[in-house]
DNA sequence: GCGACAG
DNA sequence: ATCTTGTCGC
């Protein structure tokens, strides 16, 4: 259990009070947030959901970032609102603590909206439940914020998973020690899956529902895709 | 005990 | 995450 370094330890002031600069705090925090996240309501289905709002952040060498939060219309996958938040990194990447370096931007990001402010649900890059103390990014933003939130990953991260069919659809649990965490989701014939795990407030029927009415073309949903997009125009931007 | 490990 | 050209395929 080692400490943060010191260079990484400056800024830490813009984060939230009593955010986290330690591995140890950090770990505590996600003990006591395992206990605060809503893993009961199924929240907003398919056809409730009105706005999604997808976030992702993009780095620099020097330490530098730009986190973007887009909300999409559900239906039409039409650009609602865009908004970044421009800083520097204040804690370093440590696996399982992915949370602590992205979410202090990434709630900056989101209240950046100003035309729609309160998405009916948020898409994470990165895992929710699916995470050793079950408390992945996805849960800490779903806490943080209120809203119902899930997450979208790209690699199989520690859990065991069967090859979900061939199809669009398909899909196949995520297992943990045996627990079901999230699924392997075939979102494009013949394409690597993704990983979904709820975070808080929706259920993981809902939100693999949700990420098929995302994905209509590509791999990931359109709301990582797009927020990924913005945040690294708006880094390239600032850089060379 | 050591290493691997979302982005 | 980021570093990076061409290349295979629809």
């Amino acid at each position: 259990m080692g400490t943060v370094g010191a260079e990484e330890h400056r800024g830490v002031t813009a984060g939230p009070e009593g955010w986290p600069t330690t591995e140890a705090e950090a770990v505590a925090a996600q003990e006591r947030l395992r206990e605060a996240a809503d893993l009961v309501g199924p929240g907003p289905g398919p056809d409730e959901v009105r706005t999604v709002a997808g976030v992702d952040v993009a780095y620099a060498d020097d330490g530098s970032l730009v986190a973007a939060a887009v909300v999409l219309d559900a239906a039409s996958l039409a650009v609602l609102d865009e908004s970044v938040h421009v800083g520097h990194t204040s804690f370093p990447y440590v696996p399982g603590l992915l949370a602590f370096r992205e979410l202090p931007s990434v709630a900056a990001a989101l209240r950046g909206l100003s035309r729609c402010p309160e998405p009916d649900v948020v898409v994470c890059d990165g895992y929710g439940i699916a995470h050793p103390r079950r408390a992945g990014l996805a849960v800490h933003l779903g806490v943080l914020t209120g809203l119902p939130c899930f997450g979208v990953a790209k690699t199989p991260f520690v859990f065991d998973h069967e090859a979900p069919a061939r199809e669009r659809g398909a899909w196949s649990p995520l297992t943990m020690d045996g627990e079901r965490v999230g699924r392997a989701l075939r979102t494009q014939d013949g394409v690597k899956p993704v990983f979904v795990s709820v975070g808080s407030g929706i259920s993981l029927d809902n939100a693999c529902a949700l990420v098929l009415r995302l994905a209509p073309a590509y791999r990931q949903p359109e709301t990582t895709r797009r927020a990924d997009r913005l945040a690294r125009r708006e880094l390239a931007a600032r850089t060379g």
